[in-house]
RNA sequence: GGAUCGGUAGCUCAAUGGUAGAGUAGCGGCCUUUUAAGCCGUGGGUUCCGGGUUCGAGUCCCGGCCGAUCCA
């Protein structure tokens, strides 16, 4: 912090001490009753419906709470604040003669960005601004930092210039706080997502499903392809890592007996970040017994309509998104992933050499399996040009580990992915419910990740899953849909960044030496934790590895700085 | 991962390699219905960090940090 902003800050604190010295709690503990500025408005513009030019509407003894973010002082005798609430804002005129000597006291220790609670009669101005008269000032809670506030200025040339505050991207994320308080699109563009989820809870709850939650942290991750993040749990001894999907425990519900199940909630993938990625996102999965990927189209369509509908308030489904003008008027159009390949890329799927040479040119990693290979050429190819909603159906049976084939065509998996706008929204199937075919399945991905050295592939098969399909899981159709690109394209944002309150961000002012040795000092007391169990004390050959490990602990401890502080060994404390 | 651009007062931005400025916010004063209020006065800087070149660096060079945009 710069020795100015420190100036601006001792200043708000000499306002905080003087109001405590004149008897009023700069943090206060009880808001009077109030009411919010928006239902003032709108009964005071009721009233004036009746109101004469001889009678103007005036709403008696109202009382309002919320930020000031405007102040103009006209003399001793007007004093006008913008009093911001949840609802919006209303104006508020004081005078000495109205909140008198205490009031004024408040007042003069008043500064922008503080809260206050104001009572007294609703009326316009001569100017026409509805404006809360108040008899009565009281003090809330004082703000230390200076909002950053967007200002006008004139130009050189005398035009009217508006400057945003608090523009840059980075600041705004970090502090977003500051960016809902002083920006109203950004607070809106929140409250429309909340909308969006609350649409597709309802819409779901009102076709039979139940909302569960099941667990963040996963002993074997899956259920997606992508790289998870890695933790440790202390008390078990184990890695755990969080979730990149719910799906196969969503459908161990179905093995339990729930119907038609859904989940919204967060998956984690460790993977880069753009506009259109965040390592944390949120997803909706949802499972339907009986149903297939047939009826998962119809519910995608109908969910993604009704959240249109209720966040626009009317029935244009016409959306401005990523250049283009998106029309989500149903039905989506439907097409096979084998013609839209063929369509773009101008040859069969199923044509090896040219796939080996369009790899070759689009450079897809040599290492990747036939039909992963087809897949990057597809996405490189096809998926850019699927602007208005298309359902892409019928996939490869070789990149779908959890889909259940066409009855007569098991190389075609009963799979569909909704793209929009050239990015992928939804992804659907009729899910495997075949024990022995599901490990089948696990195992040769497994393989096939580890021939390919692909850092996405699973590493581990989740026998448990497979024991669960053991029981029997009925014939079901499950969805899984993005609901941060949802946001993205209802709300006609770019970035993912824009539709996450807080979005991920390497950390500031952090050097990353000292990171480093955090790093290494969790990793060592780690593995100090670790040897120290009573299991592996029992381990023979523990000794040499403890020997060694008291090198490297010296090495570690000299690098991080504490050279002289004494190394137990492990194996020091065996009876 | 690559390319380009950016980081200067609380905020928005200036500044040929030559005394770091403006507007606004802040502070003080005047002003009885303003809403960009107005008028007068005034304080405020580790120019992201670390090196280098130079008589002299916000500016040029190298490295780093943090972002933004585009690309794979």
């Amino acid at each position: 912090m710069s020795q100015d902003a420190n100036e601006y800050r001792a200043i708000r604190e000499g306002k905080r001490n003087a109001l405590a010295e004149i008897g009023v709690n700069p943090y206060a503990v009880r808001t009077p009753a109030r009411t919010n500025t928006a239902l003032i408005r709108s009964e005071f513009e009721t009233a004036e419906k009746s109101a004469t030019p001889e009678a103007p509407a005036t709403i008696k003894d109202c009382a309002i709470a919320g930020r000031v973010l405007a102040n103009r002082k006209m003399g001793k005798k007007a004093i006008f604040l913008d009093l911001y609430d949840g609802s919006g804002k209303l104006q508020v005129y004081m005078n000495e003669k109205g909140i008198g000597e205490q009031g004024m006291a408040i007042y003069e220790n008043l500064d922008l960005g503080d809260f206050v609670w104001a009572k007294g009669d609703v009326q316009r101005t001569r100017t026409g601004e509805i404006t809360l008269f108040a008899s009565e000032l009281r003090f809330l809670t004082k703000a230390l930092s200076v909002p950053p506030l967007p200002r006008e200025f004139t130009d050189e040339a005398g035009n009217k210039k508006t400057v945003d505050a608090l523009t840059d991207p980075e600041q705004r994320h970090r502090k977003r706080y500051l960016d809902l308080m002083v920006h109203g699109d950004v607070r809106a563009r929140f409250e429309q997502r909340s909308s969006v989820v609350s649409t597709i809870r309802h819409y779901l709850e009102t076709e039979g499903f139940l909302e569960v939650e099941t667990p963040m942290m996963h002993p074997v991750p899956g259920g997606a392809r992508a790289r998870p993040f890695i933790t440790h749990h202390n008390a078990l001894g184990m890695n755990l890592y969080l979730r990149i999907a719910p799906e196969l425990y969503l459908k161990r519900l179905l093995v339990g007996g729930f119907e038609r199940v859904f989940e919204i909630n967060r998956n984690f993938r460790n993977e880069g970040i753009d506009h259109t990625h965040n390592p944390e996102f949120t997803m909706l999965e949802l499972y339907e017994a009986y149903a297939d990927y047939e009826r998962m189209m119809d519910l995608t369509q109908g969910m993604i309509v009704a959240a249109a509908k209720a966040l626009r308030g009317n029935d244009d489904l016409k959306f401005q998104w990523n250049g283009h003008e998106i029309d989500l008027t149903p039905p989506f159009r439907r097409a096979k992933y084998a013609d839209l390949f063929k369509e773009a890329v101008g040859f069969e799927m199923t044509d090896k050499d040219k796939v080996a040479a369009e790899a070759k040119r689009i450079e897809v990693d040599p290492k990747q399996d036939y039909w992963n290979t087809v897949n990057e050429i597809l996405e490189h190819h096809v998926e850019p040009k699927l602007i208005q909603p298309t359902f892409m159906i019928d996939y490869p049976t070789a990149i779908c580990p959890l889909t259940k084939s066409k009855p007569d065509d098991p190389s075609i998996a009963e799979r569909f992915e909704l793209f929009i706008g050239g990015v992928e929204f939804a992804n659907a199937f009729s899910e495997l419910n075949e024990p022995v075919e599901q490990l089948r399945r696990f195992e040769e991905q497994v393989e096939l990740g580890k021939a390919s050295q692909d850092v996405e592939a699973p590493k581990e098969v989740d026998y448990d899953y497979v024991e669960a399909l053991e029981a029997g899981m009925p014939p079901a159709g499950g969805l899984g849909v993005g609901i941060d690109r949802l946001v993205m394209l209802l709300t006609g944002t770019d970035s993912i960044r824009e539709v996450i309150l807080f979005p991920h961000m390497r950390r500031e002012h952090v050097n990353q030496q000292d990171a480093a040795v955090q790093r290494a000092r969790i990793a060592v007391e780690a593995v100090l934790e670790e040897l120290d169990s009573p299991e592996l004390r029992k381990i023979e050959g523990l000794h040499q590895l403890a020997g060694r490990f008291e090198e490297l602990v010296k090495h570690a401890r000299v690098l991080l700085g504490d050279p002289h502080k004494e190394v137990v060994p492990p194996t020091s404390k065996e009876p």
